[in-house]
DNA sequence: GCCGAAAACGCAACCGAGTAACAAAAGATT
DNA sequence: AATCTTTTGTTACTCGGTTGCGTTTTCGGC
């Protein structure tokens, strides 16, 4: 019953990781669209067809280090403590994470990270992938929303989108304040308080701007 | 001062026009990714390059028809009447499309509206690119909206955010209701019911049902 | 340790979207 | 009619992604 990966197992996981890490690597460095496949192929020293068995398109080659974030939002529904409400728990979770300068908040100056943000945001295949991303979480917090038994599933499948909306536009709005030069300790105050108002809007509604 | 089209931008307009709809009716008769660009161009007898100089991207020659919907939402709340909330008029306007059974609120059986319908929201690199467009639309849309000097500007950018997104999703269920083989007669009372579900939601946030 | 089945890989050729360079044609201008 | 400008066609190319096929590598049972 020795249940360990077995070489086979490893050794994909390997060149996976390689090429995952060498392609990013050449990205951040070059630019996303300087660089080809084929080169990314021959720096991991790896044929084409092979890197393509391993990632479906060039983008998802860019995006993996992000995947594992699929379906937080759901998990932070599913899994809050008795007694808080979904928002709630979502509100806090937002918090935390941009206390901890999760690169998801888009508040994070490691140069790394920020260049990747910049590769990100300014590159529309990227940017068209990452929306399929963001639709597959929204599917599974339509589905987390549903089991707290709120409302009906258009209801549910509408609140998912509007809050999913809102994460990437809170993320697209702080990258914004680090990308026009500010540090994180100058804007994180501003980044709580925007946050804040996405949610309390989220929460009560436009009637009070916009009706 | 004859300030006519003159002769070169009539043709334009028609190998524009020309191009447009050959594509569409290549794209609905055999699919989207079974029909190649160069396709088209023998069709229309014209070269390829030709082609791109019209359109820049295969997708667009299949969504020029609904461009010209471009910025709709932040032309109904600029141009609402006096004592009109930007909220009010985009409901009105919605159901007032709902009831002209227009293509853009996914209610519609003609036949060709439908095989138009399906493409779009069963071909990813299509839905991709219509992305960009609501994109262009949130950001009319949020100008629009701090117009009516509401908020500040994040408030307007979530707040266009959250109803174009609104607006995708309630699109999508109806053609969810028509593709699962109801007709529009049927679906109809249910998409009104829908669209003021969702501008409640809207108006009054989702406190009531999430917190 | 050996051997057959699967899995993974490399190679080469291919398809389709999109672009560049330059020459040819057609509309506009005087 | 001669000229200038805009638009077009031709050819050839790059790049993302796929296919077919033969070869190598690992795994499993013996």
């Amino acid at each position: 019953m020795g249940d360990e990966p077995g070489l086979r197992e490893r050794k994909k996981q390997r060149t996976r990781q390689a090429l995952s890490d060498t392609a990013i690597e050449l990205f951040l460095k070059r630019g996303f669209d300087q660089v080809s496949v084929a080169d990314v192929a021959a720096a991991v020293e790896v044929s084409k067809p092979t890197l393509f068995r391993y990632f479906p398109t060039k983008e998802d080659l860019a995006l993996d280090r992000i995947a594992d974030h699929q379906g937080e939002a759901a998990r932070v529904v599913s899994g809050r403590t008795a007694g808080q409400s979904p928002l709630g728990a979502l509100r806090a979770h937002f918090h935390e994470r941009l206390e901890a300068h999760d690169p998801v908040t888009g508040l994070n100056d490691n140069a790394i990270v920020r260049a990747f943000n910049d590769m990100l945001y300014t590159t529309p295949s990227l940017l068209a992938r990452l929306v399929r991303y963001s639709h597959r979480d929204e599917e599974l917090l339509a589905g987390a929303l549903e089991e707290t038994g709120g409302s009906g599933g258009l209801t549910a499948r509408l609140a998912a989108a509007q809050i999913i909306t809102v994460h990437q536009r809170l993320a697209e709005e702080n990258w914004r304040k680090l990308a026009s030069g500010r540090t994180v300790a100058d804007a994180l105050p501003e980044a709580h308080a925007d946050a804040d108002r996405a949610y309390d809007l989220l929460g009560a509604g436009l009637m009070e701007q916009y009706a």
